[in-house]
DNA sequence: TATACCGGGCTCTGCCATCCCG
DNA sequence: CGGGATGGCAGAGCCCGGTATA
């Protein structure tokens, strides 16, 4: 209902996914990235594999039989760059072991030329400065890295984001954390920027691309979810806590962006159990929503955490409306909470009489203020 | 000056489906 | 029809400390 004017634009966004991508499609295949050379001889007779490059990625240390599993038209390609490729990562500070594990995990990554990784490596060093952490990703995640063979996607990227008012910082942020973000053909990060602004809009929001940079700052993850995903979640959230387009507004410049990229039903699973476990305990449909409200990254504990952790606090003589009060306490482990709770039981601390407050301190402050409890 | 409040730092890949192209 | 490029999905929290505030 509140939701009312981007449905109608994000269908059309979804509609119009397709067509763009062709365009866009036209448009990446005519750069430089994809050689001519792509032709028949590139590949052998279609079931054998290239026997040179098998070997010299086993005497590497390459996962072979992964990687057959894998992308298994990568061992039967005539021209690869493996050697280059190898020299490439190693030359960056990679060792032997990193880049066979590399190669592993995205054999396609031998298919890349020199001339491309030199490029982008230049384009992911205008963010991220120094070798080792680009290295670092890339070991992380060899897929973000290898995946796209469209240098100029990438810089369409960088340009875009920017252009969105994000810093440098965010960028890198971006890029160490969520590197398919840069992978990503382009118009769909638009797409997601364009959905993010109508959703703001449609809401009574009047400022749209501060909306955009807050959201995407304070959830670095959105940009490689869907736009169906996010929508959904948002959706779900209006309905359930049953907030007016402002209150949403707000919760969604708030903590609220924080769990928009979770999977929708996780959402909704934990949004039920959590109901279910605390109207158990005596509270009322307003107190479910109002703790919810108050701190929605709750709803990143599985619904098992999520018990386990009230069962805990409950165990210890803790009041469920001290809980509902200091939602914070939810981002305490359950380890920490547990050990906190027989230290403090050594010295007879009494949580109904001096809160809770304490469970939720750093390790530093904890000890500090347990050293002048037991004085 | 001891809490409360709050923002931010870590952190997130590896697989499968679908598309288009030669 | 096989392969490359791309989109999308499931998976599932905890901690620190600066600063306002009482």
């Amino acid at each position: 209902m509140a939701l009312r004017g981007l449905s109608a634009t994000s269908l059309l966004l979804h509609g119009m996914k397709c067509s763009w991508s062709l365009k866009f499609l036209t448009v990446a295949t005519s750069s430089p990235e994809s050689p001519k050379q792509k032709a028949k001889v590139v590949y052998a007779s279609s079931t054998k594999e290239n026997t040179t490059l098998v070997n010299y990625l086993q005497h590497l240390g390459v996962d072979v039989e992964m990687v057959r599993r894998r992308q298994p038209g990568v061992l039967k390609r005539m021209i690869t760059h493996e050697q280059r490729v190898v020299q490439f990562l190693q030359d960056k500070g990679a060792s032997r072991e990193t880049v066979a594990s590399i190669i592993s995990r995205y054999p396609r990554a031998v298919t890349r030329t020199n001339e491309h990784l030199q490029k982008k490596w230049e384009i992911w060093q205008s963010i991220l400065k120094t070798d080792s952490e680009i290295i670092e990703i890339v070991e992380r995640s060899p897929e973000s890295f290898f995946r796209s063979s469209d240098n100029t996607n990438l810089e369409e990227n960088i340009k875009f984001l920017s252009s969105l008012g994000l810093l440098p910082k965010d960028l890198c942020r971006l890029l160490s954390k969520a590197p398919r973000t840069f992978s990503n053909r382009s118009e769909l990060n638009m797409q997601m920027v364009d959905f993010l602004k109508d959703v703001c809009l449609s809401l009574g929001g009047d400022s749209p691309e501060e909306f955009v940079m807050k959201v995407l700052t304070k959830n670095v993850f959105l940009l490689i979810r869907s736009t169906k995903r996010v929508k959904a979640n948002i959706e779900f959230l209006q309905a359930f806590l049953g907030l007016k387009d402002k209150e949403l507004l707000v919760l969604l410049h708030g903590y609220g962006a924080d769990v928009l990229d979770l999977s929708t039903e996780y959402i909704k699973r934990n949004c039920g159990s959590a109901k279910q476990k605390l109207q158990s305990l005596g509270c009322t449909e307003n107190d479910v929503i109002r703790f919810l409200i108050s701190y929605p990254p709750v709803l990143y504990l599985s619904s098992k955490n999520f018990i386990d952790k009230i069962d805990c606090l409950l165990k210890a003589g803790i009041d469920i409306k001290q809980i509902l009060e200091k939602p914070r306490v939810m981002d305490t482990s359950v380890g920490t909470i547990t050990s906190r709770i027989m230290e403090l039981e050594k010295i007879g601390y009494n949580f109904q009489e001096t809160g809770i407050g304490i469970l939720h301190l750093s390790a530093k402050r904890f000890e500090a203020k347990l050293n002048k409890l037991s004085t």
